[in-house]
DNA sequence: CCAGACGTTGTT
DNA sequence: GTCTGG
DNA sequence: CCAGACGTTGTT
DNA sequence: GTCTGG
């Protein structure tokens, strides 16, 4: 599954791996975690635009903004159907730039968790599937948040979870944002699991662990000799 | 009709 | 907002 | 996802 | 144990 990742591309990386209208310069990012801001990749009249929102899908029905801390990810198998997901599976789906993500071994007998930082091998920025949406709170003040799909985990991610966040092929992007497209038929395809051996992994310092160390350290191998 | 739920994950 | 349960 | 808190009252 | 905050 996907609960904190690594956003450290430049903006010339952005634009040209999602074909964005208008460049966007955001500061690196190591540790991103749930409440926060993260960068989406919208399809607009104009092109496709970046913006930033925070990470937990609140439904527009919602009473209060607690229910997003818990819809961080959206199962791809019944986001369609789900009150909490489907209207914006219908409308509102986006791309989720990214460039790791961590995941955490538990070992028996330790009680700190041992992070892992997954990477897609063959490109230096790769994107999630995502979902977005807008919530008014009780001062009618929108707020915009957004949530991350899942489908099985592949052979790589599996030691850590039974779930991994769905990673789009390029050639699907304009699928995926295609506001015409509002069934889940054509995308299902779309979200299925990313190639295992595409994808890398490495150990990395449990000083990720806390969502308030950003520091660039939190990013890199613990033993690269011995990976 | 109204009231109440609406989600994911991991762990046991 | 929309569906399910009573 | 993990880390960290987890409470009430009255007074300033 | 469970919820909240980041």
């Amino acid at each position: 599954m996907c609960g904190r990742f690594t956003l450290r591309a430049t903006a010339t990386q952005l634009v040209e791996f999602f074909d964005l209208f208008q460049p966007v310069e955001l500061p690196p990012r190591c540790n991103i975690a749930p409440t926060q801001q993260v960068a989406i990749v919208r399809q607009t009249p104009s092109g496709r635009d970046l913006s930033l929102l925070r990470w937990g899908l609140i439904p527009s029905w919602a009473k209060d903004a607690k229910i997003g801390s818990s819809l961080i990810n959206a199962r791809s198998e019944s986001a369609a159907e789900k009150p909490s997901f489907r209207s914006a599976f219908k409308k509102r789906r986006c791309l989720i730039p990214c460039d790791g993500f961590y995941e955490w071994e538990v070992i028996s007998g330790q009680k700190v968790k041992q992070p892992w930082l997954i990477g897609v091998g063959d490109t230096p920025v790769f994107a999630f599937a995502g979902l977005w949406e807008t919530w008014h709170d009780p001062a009618g003040v929108a707020v915009e948040t957004c949530s991350i799909l899942t489908t099985s985990s592949n052979e790589l991610l599996r030691p850590f979870h039974d779930r991994m966040p769905v990673i789009l092929d390029p050639a699907d992007f304009a699928l995926w944002l295609d506001p015409a497209v509002q069934t889940a038929d054509p995308l299902l395809p779309l979200m299925a699991q990313f190639p295992a051996d595409r994808m890398h992994r490495y150990r990395v310092s449990t000083v990720v662990n806390s969502s308030r160390n950003e520091r660039p350290e939190c990013a890199v191998p613990l033993d690269s000799a011995a990976q």
